[in-house]
DNA sequence: TTGTAAGCGTTATCAA
DNA sequence: TTGATAACGCTTACAA
């Protein structure tokens, strides 16, 4: 490959120049522009990006590390944020963690190695004082870590409120709801939360399932669900903290001979494109992912270049209404 | 952040021997390591790897570009190569092409300028000139591009046929194949072929149609199906080119009162986890991703290392039984 | 307006 | 067995 040296020596200047022109930097005459610029077609130059960054001691990379890139949700965060950050001069290293947590302090150190501007988590297995050493950029995604490191999050005590509400006034007598681990520092739990003031202030019967193991492995949530139905033969609503637990709970009802929504309705949490590929479309609580995924970006730019940020950013979420409830 | 160079002085020892140390590479005493090693841990050390990258002309740094990390099947297939990179050393560099000529020649260079030691094409929407230049090691999904990039698929022919005789053998008198676009480049369409020689060779009707716009913007497969079956209201089976276009299939169907599997069988395509959470489970032909994930990192290492690598890599198929067909 | 030379943090060559 | 020192390809004072 060829280096800023042939290009400076077939275009009869100095690196410098070059350099210059690369950069667009200082006072350059058109006439010398022109010979650079040629010459750097000439020869097909391409800057080497790890010598720039190394000397600018800037990667222009943001690390991201997800639990898993296959699930829908992390899928269309993923996109989002690439587009983004391609948009904002910057490249993404993905990392899936699959919630292991000697792979995410892996993937840290590997980040970090790599001097990343910045990380977004979207998974956090680890302790607090293991994100503390990172001095880096970081946001992370549901999870409120620390005082001084921003979190991203929907609103997700109003979406359980959204939930909930929607299934009591659908006229729904006993209803369950359907999550992964309730982890305290998770502030999908939140969501729980106002499952459970809603359900009260209702006077609904209201009980609470979850897993133990890995949140995201998927297929866990139909022997589940299969289980609470026999044990609660009555149940007419159930509020799945996402659309994929969602999606195994109508699976499961309808195999059990329940009809939706006419016998249980259920809504979904997340909002992500799957969501109107079943038939009827899945009712859930949106999050606006786009938009989550931009403010990532933008805050890990924003630290990058010294400001002050806020901590919190809570994204308002919207019922969207398709056939399960 | 703390360099070679402090922890040499810390060890009181030359950076070459703390290179070395790092490297493992030459002879070194016993007690120097430990020196060494113990200076690197008090700095919490870490290699700069652009650093070395620049240095050594080697970045273990992978390109991936993908039409949409959005996209079930592209999900999986990001997942699975990331994890099989990250385990021989590489990192990747994940690019989201929405199918964008101009941003698929952008990302080229971008990964160029990156000094990435192999790209993967899950996407390619140029010439077959605009890879030639390329001068990389690369390796393409489901495209043939030229007799020297190795390619790998899944035995589209096979899964065509897998999925027509399904349908012929259940007893369907009328057909259709949906699908993207038929580009003759893309393998995909072998998919195709199978269906109409298979349909033919049993005397069934048969119908194809297909998108002229992104194929992977999935919404438009429901009025594409809505279509086909108000003009071919005989209708009695489909097989999808995809999964997804398979799951909007049998939503339209649905919704226009037809049952499936009695009414409408359908067959899909791809295998994606998601296939399993329909009501019924989607049939489908399924393609090995996690073994192509792991050929597609394979065959960039090894043109790397300078090796031969054979050019055509198909992977075989599986029907798997769900309830739609 | 252009050029020289030091520096970014490694690795690699050559001596010692 | 260990250490100077020159690359790697670029940016950036500082000079001219």
């Amino acid at each position: 490959m060829p280096t800023i040296k042939d290009v400076a020596l077939r275009a009869g200047v100095s690196v410098t120049t070059v350099s210059r022109v690369l950069n667009n930097r200082g006072y350059l005459s058109e006439e010398l522009k022109k010979k650079v610029y040629q010459a750097m077609d000439e020869l097909h130059y391409r800057p080497n990006e790890l010598a720039r960054s190394l000397s600018r001691s800037k990667s222009n990379l943001i690390g991201l590390i997800v639990p898993n890139a296959a699930h829908p949700f992390f899928g269309e965060l993923i996109s989002h944020i690439e587009e983004y950050a391609y948009n904002q001069g910057y490249r993404l290293l993905l990392c899936n963690s699959l919630l292991d947590r000697k792979k995410e302090a892996e993937y840290i150190d590997m980040l970090r190695s790599s001097r990343v501007d910045g990380i977004i988590l979207g998974s956090h297995t680890l302790e607090v004082e293991d994100y503390r050493h990172i001095h880096l950029p970081v946001v992370t995604f549901d999870r409120q870590i620390s005082d001084d490191i921003p979190y991203i999050s929907s609103d997700n005590y109003r979406g359980g409120e959204l939930a909930t509400t929607l299934l009591a006034d659908k006229g729904c007598r006993k209803i369950a709801h359907i999550g992964g681990h309730p982890h305290p520092d998770l502030l999908a739990l939140k969501r729980l939360d106002a499952f459970k003031a809603v359900a009260m202030k209702r006077g609904i019967a209201h009980i609470e399932i979850h897993t133990d193991v890995d949140v995201f492995h998927y297929p866990q949530y139909g022997p589940l669900t299969a289980r609470l139905l026999e044990e609660h033969p009555d149940i007419d609503g159930i509020f799945a903290s996402s659309d994929m637990i969602a999606a195994y709970a109508l699976k499961v009802c309808r195999e059990h001979g329940r009809k939706i929504p006419d016998d249980i309705r259920i809504v979904g949490y997340d909002g992500v494109k799957l969501t109107d590929l079943f038939s009827p479309s899945l009712t859930t609580v949106a999050q606006p992912i786009p938009d989550m995924a931009r403010r990532a970006v933008d805050l890990i730019i924003r630290q990058m270049q010294g400001g002050q940020v806020e901590m919190e950013h809570v994204f308002p979420v919207e019922l969207v209404e398709g056939g399960t409830a």
